[in-house]
DNA sequence: CTGAAAGCGCTAACAG
DNA sequence: CTGTTAGCGCTTTCAG
């Protein structure tokens, strides 16, 4: 479809002057005269003028736009943090592009390359498990590209922010330690992602403390939606009855546990005791109320919006941010 | 920041051809000799070579992009309906560009003034409460806008897909009523947009075919988050004791109502019924388990983005859609 | 089948 | 203080 805008040449042809005049008068780059100045204005305001953008950012090659590339449907902590992102770039006068890949790495970079070149100036990506290696093509060229929340150590000259997923595995395990639990079921959402990898360290971690052997049998998957957590919690409990708490890696899953649980005919704490990543806004209204440990996702997506725009500032920019855990201790765990 | 990228140019001199060529290869545009068509293509590989959308977009005067902008912080049933349009652009091809105006009516204007005009080439919007007269600025233009959600009459040439909000007010009632409830609290969100007044409507409706007068003081504003929600509740409760039947137009105030029902030690359902307006992954996992009045956040939004392409190619295009509303009954209502 | 050239709307260096 | 001009990278008509 053919938009028929006004243009600075319509504007310059009714005010008499020439388009550069009223490129300076609209972007304040340049002393003009005041009677000029207000013609050009009255002209522009008259018709509701607005630049054309593309031809704009083909002149100044930037966008003022870069891209958010998520990876899955988000649960309640993803989708803080790309209201917290929005919030920061629409600050910094930046628009937002959202993408979510849904875990297809190969869409994934498909994205990557589209958005590459004059789509957008920058990049926060949450990678998928997939491959990610095909990065280094963009990181070479210095196209900005910050990671968030997922990260791959092997992508040189990529920053990121994340969550200290090894304390935040060591310091869930070692509550659920702490009150006595040693058979401990450990449901995560995907496998070969840092998130998950670094949380199953900072479980052996806490268990080897402990002096108790790590057993693969109680680590499984739940594709991080509520019947992959509800179907977990239900393998884990059949297959190991003596299984006394359950760490879970996303909200969404925990409620599928919750659900697993009822069915079951168990008590929580009593029978089984739950940690789940991840504030929920009913977390504390279900009974019991779920203990939760967490990572700030606002903080965690304004950072990373931050430490893009150093980056697209100055290519060389590095920066790796590890925010702390911390967590909402009520009773799902056997606290009071 | 300049982004030294490789252009047509570059790909032509290589080749011994023209851009022209170039052009006609890369876009599949004409019939051009199997051995020109690799040798371009080879070097496009061998450069990994991506066009500059600026320029493609000037030329073309439009971006393959369209802006979703919403207006609230997004309680479930709108981040459903965000990914829902995701998807469905990203099927469709076009990029997402997405903004969120906080309820600001100013901010709103000044920014469908700012993607107005080759920076998208169409808008998904669920306008603010204010005055948004504005669009009419835009209408006539012919730019390309659909009403998401939220409407408003006033408007000519804007076509929208919301829920059945009148049906909604007036099941939602009628199902209370039904369980001999006389006295109903309603707790909206925010005054003076359609999805309110569209309840409020029904809700009155249901109420004077009970014979049942309509009292003012039953109904109060929220704010759609957990502790407006919370303050509603209570404020509602305390000032009316007899009221035994709450009707909450979010999920996020659902929640927050449960936790003031919970500190007054009040019991659901016997002391007071809930209904809730949208799903929310917990709700049947609380106890007892929420009944909701739901609309279809992924038809909606994916609609909207549908009826969005029909009017890009066609300006003329028209259409409303109203979905019908839909209930959980679980138990919060006093239904088994 | 291929190329030359114009032009999308804007910015910015330079000249006057 | 204002205007001329070149050119960003691409598409597309027209000619060859």
């Amino acid at each position: 479809m053919k938009k028929e805008g006004i243009t600075m040449k319509d504007i310059a042809r009714e005010a008499n002057v020439s388009v550069a005049t009223v490129s300076h008068v609209i972007n304040n780059t340049k002393n003009i005269s005041q009677a000029t100045r207000k013609k050009v204005m009255s002209i522009t305001e008259k018709y509701n003028y607005t630049p054309n953008y593309s031809a704009k950012n083909l002149r100044q090659q930037s966008t003022k736009t870069v891209a958010l590339v998520i990876s899955s449907h988000p649960d309640a902590f993803v989708t803080e943090m790309i209201f917290a992102i929005e919030e920061r770039a629409a600050e910094m006068d930046y628009n937002l592009l959202l993408v979510n890949t849904k875990e297809h790495s190969e869409y994934e970079e498909k994205t990557i390359n589209l958005l590459h070149s004059n789509l957008v100036d920058g990049i926060i990506l949450s990678p998928t498990s997939g491959d990610i290696q095909y990065l280094q093509n963009y990181t070479k060229d210095k196209f900005p590209i910050v990671m968030v929340n997922r990260y791959d150590d092997s992508i040189e000259n990529i920053p990121r922010v994340t969550g200290d997923n090894f304390q935040l595995g060591y310091d869930a395990t070692m509550h659920l330690l702490d009150h006595g639990h040693e058979k401990i079921g450990f449901i995560y959402t995907y496998p070969d992602v840092s998130t998950t990898e670094d949380r199953i360290k900072g479980h052996h971690e806490a268990l080897k403390q402990a002096n108790i052997p790590f057993d693969q049998e109680l680590i499984i998957q739940g594709f991080a939606h509520i019947d992959g957590g509800a179907a977990a919690t239900k393998e884990l409990l059949m297959k190991n009855n003596r299984i006394t708490a359950l760490f879970i890696q996303n909200d969404l899953m925990t409620i599928g546990a919750l659900d697993a649980i009822k069915e079951m005919n168990l008590r929580i704490p009593d029978d089984i005791a739950i940690i789940g990543f991840g504030e929920f806004s009913a977390s504390h209204i279900v009974d019991p109320s779920i203990t939760t440990i967490v990572l700030p996702p606002e903080t965690i997506g304004k950072t990373a919006f931050d430490i893009l725009l150093n980056k697209m500032n100055n290519p060389d920019y590095m920066n790796h941010v590890e925010l702390p855990p911390f967590m909402n201790i009520r009773k799902s765990c056997g606290c009071q």
